[in-house]
Formats: C-alpha cells, sequence, structure tokens
DNA sequence: AAATGGAATATTGCATACCATGACGGCCGC
DNA sequence: GCGGCCGTCATGGTATGCAATATTCCATTT
C-alpha cells in the first residue's frame, strides 16, 4: 500500500478522547447488559474516568450523548443508571421494525437492481429446510445479514439508521431467544417468498410478506420470551 | 390535594442548565433554520455561552446531545456547524413516517376504543371541502394534530418518539410548503375515509390508506418543493 | 428503644484555566 | 510578482477545582 511499507491506514486511530469514551462506553454498557443481568445498573463518573484514563469532562459529554440515545439515565447526586428495556419496549421496537423494513421492501421494488436482488438468493438458498437443525448459528447469521440487505436494497439512509439502532437494543435479546427448528424453516419459507416478490417487482406483496414476517416474531418474543 | 391546604407543586421550576441551555439551542437553531434561510450556519462555543449566561460546559454537553441528534455537526478548530436537510433527507423523513404512521393506523385498529376513535370526528368535521380555502391556517393546524392523534392513538410510545423527532426536522419545510387548496380537498377525503377505516376495525386499509395518503404528501414535495 | 434532626461525606454540576492544533496572514526567497 | 513557509492567533478539547446537594449514619431526645 504505502511506497516504504510502511501500514498507515488513513490515521483513524486518534479520535477525539470524546468520540472514543462515547464507543467505550457504548460496548462497556452492551457487555454489562449481556452478561451481568442483574449487576450493578449504576455507574461512577470519576470510576468510569480512572478506568478510561480520561478526565470527567469528555465523559461526561459521552454520557449526554448515550443520554440523549436512551441508553443511560442520570440522576442528579444519584448516579448514572443503565436504562434496562421492558418487555414492552421490545416489542415496541420489533414493530417498528416490522413497520420500517416492509417499507423498505416496498422501496425496493422500485430501486433496486435485478443483481441486487438476485444476490440475496446467496443468504436464502444455502439453507434447505433439512439441515437448519445442524446449522443454527449459520443460519442466524445469514438471517440478520438477510434483513440488513433488504433494508440496503430500499437505498434509504435514514431507515437504515433506525433500524441499525433498535438493533443495537434488541439484539441482547435476540441472542437470548432460542430459534427453535420450525420458527427457522417457516422463516426460510418466508425469506424465499419475500425474494419472489421482490423479483417480480410486486411491492405490495412483498411490503406484506415482510410485515407479517416480522410481527410473527414479534408474537413470538410476546408470547415466548420472558425478560427480566 | 394537601392536608393544610398548601399548594405546593414539586418546584419543577429549576432544571440542570444543560437541560435548559438544550432546550434554549433547539429552539434558536430551528429559528435560524427559519428565517436566516442562508445566515450564519457556523456557531462559537464562547459567544454561545456568553449569550445563554453560562460556562462552556454545560453548553458543549448540550451541544454533544445535539450532535448525537444530528441538529449539529463539530469540527475541530473549525466551529459548530448548524446541519442543513437535504431535500433527500426530508423525503426520507416523510418516508419513514409514512411507514409509521401506517403501523400506528394498524395498531389503532386493535388496541383503541371505540370513543378515542370516534373522537376524530372533531379534526375532521369541521371542515367541509368547501370552507377550507377561507381557514387554511386552521386546517393546517387540525391537519397535523389528526396525524399526531392517530399515533397516540396505537399505544406505541416509540413511534410517537420517532415521529414527533422526525416532525421537528420536517415542520420548517412544512410551513414553508404551500398548502394548495385541491390538495387540502383531497386530504380531508382522505382523513374521513381514514376514520371509517379505523371504525370498522379494518387494519389493512385503514394501514393503507394512511400509507398512500402520506407518500402522496412525499410526492407532492418531491415534486414541487425547492428547498435551499 | 425508636425516631428525628443534624453533620459529615460522597458525588454530581458547573466554571475556569490551560493545551493542542489548524487557519490565516505576513514575510522572505526565488 | 508569485509562491511557499513560518509564526501568531483563534477555537475547540481537556483537566481540575470548587460549589451544591443528596445520602447516610450517629447522636440526642422523648
Amino acid at each position: 500500500m504505502s511506497e516504504n511499507g510502511l501500514e498507515l491506514q488513513p490515521i483513524e486511530g486518534l479520535q477525539s478522547l470524546k468520540a472514543r469514551t462515547y464507543e467505550a462506553l457504548k460496548t462497556a454498557i452492551f457487555e454489562m447488559n449481556l452478561y451481568d443481568e442483574k449487576a450493578q445498573l449504576k455507574l461512577d463518573e470519576r470510576a468510569l474516568a480512572l478506568k478510561f484514563g480520561v478526565s470527567r469532562t469528555p465523559l461526561r459529554e459521552a454520557l449526554a450523548q448515550l443520554e440523549q440515545e436512551g441508553l443511560v439515565r442520570t440522576a442528579p447526586r444519584r448516579g448514572i443508571f443503565i436504562v434496562r428495556r421492558t418487555k414492552a419496549e421490545i416489542l415496541e421496537m420489533i414493530t417498528v421494525w416490522a413497520a420500517l423494513e416492509s417499507m423498505a421492501a416496498r422501496l425496493a421494488t422500485v430501486v433496486a437492481r435485478d443483481a441486487e436482488i438476485a444476490a440475496l438468493h446467496g443468504l436464502t438458498d444455502t439453507f434447505s429446510s433439512a439441515d437448519v437443525d445442524a446449522h443454527m448459528g449459520e443460519y442466524s447469521d445469514a438471517n440478520i445479514r438477510f434483513h440488513a440487505a433488504i433494508i440496503a436494497l430500499s437505498r434509504c439512509k435514514l431507515i437504515a439508521d433506525i433500524t441499525s439502532g433498535l438493533f443495537m437494543h434488541v439484539r441482547a435479546i435476540r441472542q437470548r431467544t432460542i430459534v427453535e427448528a420450525d420458527r427457522a424453516r417457516r422463516s426460510i419459507i418466508d425469506h424465499k417468498e419475500i425474494v419472489e416478490a421482490l423479483e417480480a417487482r410486486n411491492g405490495e406483496r412483498a411490503e406484506r410478506l415482510v410485515r407479517e414476517h416480522t410481527l410473527r416474531l414479534r408474537d413470538h418474543v410476546e408470547r415466548y420470551v420472558t425478560i427480566d
């Protein structure tokens, strides 16, 4: 790459402390939400500042951003608390997801190129209904990428932004969700029907299929997943 | 209320400077976007701190939140810039709005009570197609409240939050939009059909009507509204 | 012994001072 | 005369210190 052999990737290493602290906190909060379950939801500014090796100022600015994003809630003289999503909130997120992805599918039938839609086959055809049980992990990955692909095909950056923000909150639950085999089989069928609708440029049908598919996920979570 | 007759509401008057600065900046940015058109997009931390009578610290925390929200962008040593939305971004926002409000209408057919749906008549029946021309201002208000009411009926707080965030960005454009009389007449008819679908508890139809209604607005903006 | 009030402590909110860095202008050299 | 380089200045980034307030515990009183 570089003429003198030095691996100098476009710097990128030196952002502001605020930005780096923001990212670090985000992942830290995510980790805590995953593993520590009921553990300490209370954070301490100075302890965090010490832990990250920065002053309280950039840390507080990062916290202000996270508060705006709804990940933490700061109570004066009480501490900073990690906001834990209730099951109702998770369900609302999946509902919004359904609305946005179904709209994305509609848009995709208008703006996506044939080749792009055809590429979706690579995320569905590799899994036959038979061997889903054996490769559940891989399928879960392909599942997520399939939905992300549809959103990308819509060319709507705002939908992509909002859904990625939602995904960040939901993935903790999603990983906890036991995806039974029969749901996966149904999912695969759904996906193939969605691809067919996209290829037929049938916006109404694609939208409806995606919506129903995701709303089924919501109902499943509502019935069988327990949070807290 | 209180046993000794004293009317003591929990003070509530004093928020943190950060919160108040945040609100003040938000409205200030909105005002600038409305009137100053091409005017100064560059802000100065110290000048703003002086203007608001606070130190740079709470001001910067408020700016961090606004940056997270996408209203401003801060460039080191260059200044803080008000982010101006492009027309494409506005169109994306209306598209997302269509997706969310149509989903809200669907949800409303399930969870809303009859009385709540009936209350929508108060926002539509007062305007006959005839006298729309005379009371365009009032109609514009009722129009906005009608859509807000549908979202409220869905009982989905997340949809309400996201759409109110979008509205904040779009209203500057919405106010600039010349709502011609024939669009208003069409709009009234649409609204009445939507109320009918809600009363009939026809989720599919309510969703479709709301979606098409809002997507028509998008197409109108795309064709006839110029930004910048 | 229990309850209440006060004091001490701990923790956040805010302000100020300093630092690092990029922009801009002047000066020097070609 | 023009262009490049260097120095100064302006501006956002960071650290630290002080003030305000909530919490908690202990002492005193009933």
